[in-house]
DNA sequence: TAGATACCTTATAG
DNA sequence: ACTATAAGGTATC
């Protein structure tokens, strides 16, 4: 494999591979020494993290970890594009931090996990994701991708050991439901099945949301099986560049209701209005991530 | 349009 | 050991 260093000098602002990859953002990406997730003895300062990621439609193995003020990656292809992208190295955090409100949660949030990016998640795998991760944990959603990936998803092998691209529409829609089952997605087995089928009949393509205005990119992510207006959300701020979509789950729900019961409209359009307002508007679904990230 | 209910599976609490 | 509960909700009625 290519190994290279890529500067964090370049990054605007501070930046934290851990909370970054390990926040319930993505679930594209392993980390190597099995400990994503943990809760003690987990700091990932140095892990390396692996995902394949798909470069002009080729499976492409990268390997990253962060040594001090540098990532270090190994890959099949030149990593540093795709780091770029995925990882939203560009985000100037220090200028968004300073056009949201600082209220006390806030304030604590960016504080705890300060340098954790959004992320930018290829669209189709970002809408199987999300459509997984309906009444799961975190490490369990994590899970069900890996074994979508082993089972489903197209081998590379680099260096004697073998990955496993995210498996395309059609490897995903040429699955039984009772496949999919096995592999634990439960009833969401045939959501999954069933959008992927769309996508890969193309009759609808997560990536077409992205030409749209935000609210009705909402909309049109909802026509796909399994996908309401949270995982529509989740979509749209994780993996189409929507900074300002707020998912409206259980925990941020929640936080509403003990801090921001103001904007409690009764309704998902609605209050995702107000809490949008709240949250800073066109980078709304960053104070998201981080108060979600911060109060899980 | 708003409200109630079923739904897979598993980790964790009691 | 064994049961109840809840987990980044959605579809259906």
């Amino acid at each position: 494999m290519e190994r290279g260093a890529l500067s964090l000098a370049e990054v605007p602002g501070p930046f934290d591979l851990q909370s970054t990859v390990e926040s319930g953002q993505s679930y594209l990406w392993d980390r190597a020494d099995g400990r994503m997730y943990e809760e003690s003895g987990a700091y990932g300062g140095d892990a390396w993290y692996e995902t394949v990621a798909r470069v002009d439609g080729d499976p492409a193995v990268v390997r990253v970890r962060q040594v001090e003020d540098r990532l270090e990656w190994e890959s099949t292809v030149d990593a540093v594009p795709v780091l770029r992208e995925r990882l939203r190295l560009g985000d100037d955090l220090p200028a968004i931090r300073a056009a949201v409100p600082d209220d006390e949660v806030i304030e604590a949030a960016f504080d705890a996990y300060w340098g954790m990016h959004l992320v930018r998640d290829p669209p189709f795998p970002s809408l199987v994701s999300f459509i997984c991760s309906a009444q799961m944990r975190v490490a369990r959603i994590h899970g069900m991708q890996r074994a979508l990936e082993r089972e489903l998803g197209t081998p590379v092998t680099v260096d004697g050991r073998t990955y496993h691209a995210f498996p395309t529409p059609d490897q995903l829609a040429g699955a039984t439901e009772a496949e999919l089952r096995n592999l634990g997605l439960g009833y969401r087995a045939p959501y999954v099945r069933e959008s992927a089928r769309i996508v890969a009949d193309g009759e609808a393509d997560p990536a077409d949301a992205a030409a749209l205005p935000y609210e009705d990119a909402r909309g049109a992510l909802t026509d796909f099986v399994g996908v309401g207006e949270k995982v529509a959300d989740c979509v749209l701020l994780f993996s189409l560049g929507f900074l300002e979509a707020v998912p409206l789950d259980t925990w941020i729900r929640t936080t509403i209701g003990e801090y921001y019961p103001d904007c409690d409209r009764g309704n998902y359009a609605e209050t995702s209005r107000a809490i949008r307002a709240a949250f800073g508007g066109e980078y709304a679904g960053y104070t998201q991530t981080y108060v979600f990230h911060y109060l899980r």
